[in-house]
DNA sequence: GTCATCATGTAAGCCGTTACATGATTGC
DNA sequence: GCAATCATGTAACGGCTTACATGATGAC
């Protein structure tokens, strides 16, 4: 999860452990920023499977000038890029049908990267997610039959049962779009 | 959280861990049951912190005659409940705003049990899960100024904005329908 | 008699967290 | 000089998962 992030966003730009956290944060949807405990550790284990590697040298790498101004530390920033053998590895986890449990997390993220994929994965990716949703849908429908607990439970279980059909309207459109633009490079 | 989970369908009937664990099963929404490593463990702990007990001999306790018809197992089985020390446990787990980030999964169970909290505390609640969502909305507002990066960062951070304020209209009703519940009750 | 389901449990491990420790740089 | 922020890291622990191990019961 973390190292498909991290990966994933060094794959635009060089970047130093701070502010990739700060990328991560508006990534994985705000206020859920991941923390420097589990963030440096990933960093140094991609660092020793040779994924990334630190480029400080070149200075103010992946530079913001905007509020960064004149700024040139160049010697405690570590600034990472990706290597070969780390966009390889990009791909396998991003394509890795393996870790398919497609929750919420792991969707969103697969799906914030996936003009990396090809139009197959992509849409094999959006119909996974919509069968997933499609079945938790009907489960819910069924349970609904029999009145549930308390108020609270109810009100509960209309949301989720909303929410599941709105996502549902959602990944269609997506999946309609995309096989749109599919045909259309066939055409052109 | 599970503990929390358990001490609270346990409130209702006495169940076993097998059984238990299906209701946590749809009380978490459907699909995110949780696994037998982890509860078994968890009553163990409960019941050596004198929270549940082991009440299995009188025999088919929360027996559903519907399907499990003239089932008599009473040995294997072990059916718990739960103590007074529980219930005050339950409370404390139930109130206690440490736990207050009130991340999804946590504000859900909450509420699930929200019958069992004074209507201030109810009301704390549900107004608690909404500055937070307030907040991210916000948040999501002033990024989503510039551009983002890619076609599909952009589609996750509208899906992310609808969700979020479809989320504030509901916590909003239901908030209004608490103080009206209040108002009534002060009328009586 | 054998297979699916019910039922309980242990062991190892993953993926993240909080708390702690350290120190440089910048703004005032 | 001092505080806020930037920046990196370690240690301990939490909560959950998977995989493994075991066995009873009921259906066919």
């Amino acid at each position: 999860m973390l190292e498909l992030a991290v990966l994933g966003l060094l794959k635009e730009h060089d970047l130093h452990g701070y502010e990739l956290r700060k990328r991560l944060g508006d990534l994985l949807g705000t206020g859920a920023a991941v923390s420097f405990g589990s963030l440096y550790p990933a960093l140094s284990k991609l660092e020793a499977a040779g994924a990334i590697r630190v480029v400080t040298p070149p200075g103010n790498a992946g530079g913001h000038s905007a509020t960064m101004a004149g700024r040139v530390p160049g010697r405690k920033r570590k600034v990472y890029g990706i290597t070969t053998a780390g966009s390889a590895l990009f791909q396998q986890l991003l394509t890795e049908r393996r870790s398919a449990p497609l929750d919420e997390r792991s969707f969103s993220l697969r799906l914030a990267f996936a003009s990396y994929l090809s139009p197959e994965l992509r849409l094999g990716l959006l119909e996974r997610r919509r069968t997933l949703l499609a079945e938790r849908l009907a489960e819910l429908a069924a349970t609904t039959g029999k009145p549930r607990g308390n108020r609270y439970v109810q009100l509960l279980a209309e949301r989720e049962r909303d929410s599941l059909s709105r996502d549902l309207s959602w990944l269609d459109r997506l999946i309609t779009d995309e096989r749109a633009m599919g045909r259309l490079a066939v055409h052109n």
